[in-house]
DNA sequence: TTGGTTGTTCGTTC
DNA sequence: TGAACGAACAACCA
């Protein structure tokens, strides 16, 4: 499941290999995954590559592309020489394209990209400088760019759940489950915290946190394969998971102290904490 | 066969 | 007026 780092890592790499080029066919073979009039963009040059929140934005003249892979979604750009992959982790859909999870293909200049999505809840969508507005209207700020100040005013005015609030794309944009859960565990608070119940150290510790188990994904996010190796699955979709300090490890010893990980559903999602460390 | 899972949106309730 | 909550979305797996 692509989280924000994995989108940084594939927005780097697209932008290596698709800036320049020019759109020359686009192919919807599933509807829902594409919105607004493919037409639109046929003869149109990729001018820039770019990422807000978990989304990446291909930049036209005019118009842009936005793309959310959401859990299953996955892009695949081969050119002549090169291939590249990013998104959801399954390396059998990128041994034969186009495949049955195949939603978009848009034909360039050189080279082909493919966007496959299992379960399509992922989508393209075309807008103009309006869209892009209305559809970044209603996020906050990145979680990269996000300044203690601003944080704690967030943290104080929510009654909700801690994790619930960082998880919010209104408030802060970018954090996922994967990373909410690791942050609340480096933080040592716990995830079902009522938010106006933190102090101003634990916000600004929380926040430290978030940033620090971003960055790390992105470092490890940066092995996402990209060249010919990509047929070795342990390239795909980089190496954070390897690193995980409480998600997905319900019923393992806390990294920490040693207590068994615990897991509940908290807002309707999976929420993995230590009880000994987080409080 | 049913329910759990996932990120985000949307509708309903407080 | 808005915050908070839960259902819905699609497909797969247990």
């Amino acid at each position: 499941m692509p989280e924000l780092p994995e989108v940084e890592t594939i927005k780097n790499q697209l932008a290596e290999v698709l800036v320049g080029r020019r759109v020359v066919a686009l192919q919807v073979k599933h509807p829902k995954s594409f919105y607004g009039s493919a037409k639109l963009i046929v003869g149109e040059k990729i001018i820039d590559v770019k990422r807000r929140a978990k989304i990446l934005i291909v930049e036209l003249k005019d118009l842009s592309v936005l793309i959310h892979l959401k859990m299953t979604g996955q892009l695949v750009y081969q050119g002549e020489k090169r291939r590249v992959v990013g998104g959801h982790p399954t390396a059998d859909w990128v041994a034969k394209l186009p495949n049955v999870h195949t939603r978009v293909v848009i034909q360039l200049e050189k080279g082909t990209l493919y966007f496959n999505d299992q379960r399509i809840f992922g989508w393209m969508k075309l807008v103009d400088k309006d869209g892009l507005d209305k559809e970044f209207k209603n996020y906050g700020p990145d979680i990269i760019n996000v300044d203690k100040e601003y944080f704690w005013k967030i943290v104080q005015k929510s009654r909700r759940a801690i994790k619930l609030v960082t998880m919010d794309q209104k408030d802060v944009a970018g954090v996922g489950n994967i990373y909410a859960n690791d942050a609340l565990w480096c933080a040592k608070i716990s995830p079902m915290r009522k938010a106006n119940s933190l102090t101003r150290p634990e916000s600004d510790k929380l926040l430290t946190s978030l940033k620090e188990v971003i960055n790390e994904g992105i470092k490890y996010g940066g092995a996402t394969a990209s060249d010919d190796k990509f047929v070795q699955t342990s390239g795909l979709g980089g190496k954070y998971q390897e690193h995980f300090k409480v998600y997905e490890r319900s019923g393992q010893k806390c990294l920490s102290c040693g207590s068994i990980i615990k897991k509940m559903t908290l807002g309707g999602r999976g929420t993995y904490w230590c009880e000994e460390c987080q409080s």
